[in-house]
DNA sequence: AATCATTATCGGTCATTATCAATCATTCTG
DNA sequence: CAGAATGATTGATAATGACCGATAATGATT
């Protein structure tokens, strides 16, 4: 058995386990303990897995932080004022017993604060969402069904009869990595798969983005500007990206940020 | 067992209860005291976990709210010693990289913690067991979607056609109200339809009911007994009841408490 | 309330075992 | 044949479990 064999074994051994001990390998490989102490080694530095003492382990989906308010990944404590602004603004537009979709995402996130003072319909595929709803609010919150993906924080199920075709809304939120003149961007593929299943499941589209977004390209579109019905964004929008939504009739909210000096008024419809 | 996976059962632990005693865990893990408290001691240094003479704790204050309703805490307190016995034997009828079903309920829920230490795919209709499992454990977690029902702590859609139908396993996983010769019996209409659901996804229904359910009777009955591949309860069962099992050919498996330290054969796994 | 007895928990030591790192001889590969 | 990879050996190190004396908590008695 070669080198490279054995570290495919290595490598899917310790996916379908909490901890692939060293004997579990040589068993797995027929190696010595020796070679698959080096294979271990080797495989360690290159960050293809976590060295443990017995075994090795594989690298940690970075761990779900979910609780109260805090955000799920190191860099979204970017443009966090704005976030909040712009999710008060999204949830502004509802009332009380609305019933309203939320695609999950770190700016959709920030509407579960304003949201937790309403009793309302939620329906979302997003678990930290439905976490913090659940845990302080009254809302009524309704999931999507599938597997959890622990990075994007989202439930996404493989086939298409599920409950969300079930689900219907006035209106539905989501967030987006960037926002242009060819529409909707995403990064991750999941997640455009995610959003397209939510997409059309209510009247009117609602994209949260903060400005920064619109400088922002991505490699996936997620849908042409007409489908979107309202964008929601802070004040660092130029007045070309105005005109640009203006041109494809989008109703566009600008959020003033808590605390600072209105220079213009929101143009809330 | 090792190192790594005994924290993440430690963790877990601390996770479900005030405070987790040293006995608690050394049941839970198999690891002797010393270990135990050793571990602990880590864990503190970490900040994972708060030291507590006798134990240890979340490093969280208790979790004031809590999803988990009133009844789900009450009916906790009840005979939980005999529900983590039967909910580790359920769990080690299992090997990592099975697939399996988890109705929630009570007894069921404590599958978590022996769960936290494995890599398996779970199936649940239980948004306290899948929070859990997600935080604290590295299993591939799905979902089943529909309205979150706060009282009975579970997702329950009106729908026929959503995930459930997709998802197959070789075990199921359920608790029960009450079981008697006539079949399993369950109080909660609501967690009839979640459960009526979810059986016939799998060969073999694992039935988890501590012994006093089998004089408890409820109104509805779930299923018979020709339905129930395997009963795990504690050894207050009587000679009767087990006659009526071994009558309807369930297989009958009655789980040691911690307390008791049996020498039942091989133990590690 | 104070004291004492009893129990539970803790920290340390030590023997045992498991795991590791380093070395060297052997085998495989090009 | 040379160089790398492998396997075996061995001494070192770490982890574990059992033991025991010390200390803290608990309950009983006065």
């Amino acid at each position: 058995m070669h080198e490279t064999e054995r570290h495919r074994i290595i490598l899917s051994a310790v996916q379908d386990r909490p901890v692939a001990t060293v004997i579990d390998l040589v068993s797995l490989t027929g190696a010595s303990e020796a070679t698959i102490r080096r294979d271990i080694a080797t495989l360690h530095v290159q960050k293809k897995l976590r060295r443990v003492r017995g075994g090795a382990e594989a690298i940690a989906p970075p761990q779900f932080v979910g609780l109260a308010g805090r955000p799920f990944r190191v860099n979204e404590a970017l443009h966090i004022a704005q976030k909040r602004a712009i999710a008060r603004a999204a949830v502004d537009l509802c009332s009380d017993g609305d019933a309203i979709i939320i695609n999950g995402g770190t700016t959709t996130f920030q509407m579960v604060h304003p949201l937790s003072a309403r009793r309302m319909q939620v329906f979302t595929n997003s678990f930290p969402i439905a976490e913090h709803l659940l845990k302080h609010s009254k809302n009524t919150i309704l999931l999507s069904g599938g597997a959890i993906y622990r990075e994007q924080n989202i439930i996404l199920s493989p086939f298409d009869n599920d409950v969300t075709r079930n689900f219907y809304a006035q209106r539905m939120f989501m967030g987006a990595q960037g926002l242009g003149a060819l529409g909707l961007m995403e990064a991750d593929p999941l997640l455009i798969q995610a959003e397209q299943k939510l997409i059309g499941q209510a009247d009117e589209l609602i994209v949260l983005v903060d400005s920064s977004k619109f400088r922002s390209r991505s490699s996936l579109i997620l849908c042409p500007l007409s489908r979107i019905h309202t964008v929601i964004t802070d004040d660092g929008i130029s007045d070309r990206e105005a005109q640009m939504l203006a041109a494809a009739d989008i109703r566009l909210i600008v959020a003033q940020e808590a605390g600072a000096d209105r220079k213009d008024a929101a143009r809330e419809g």
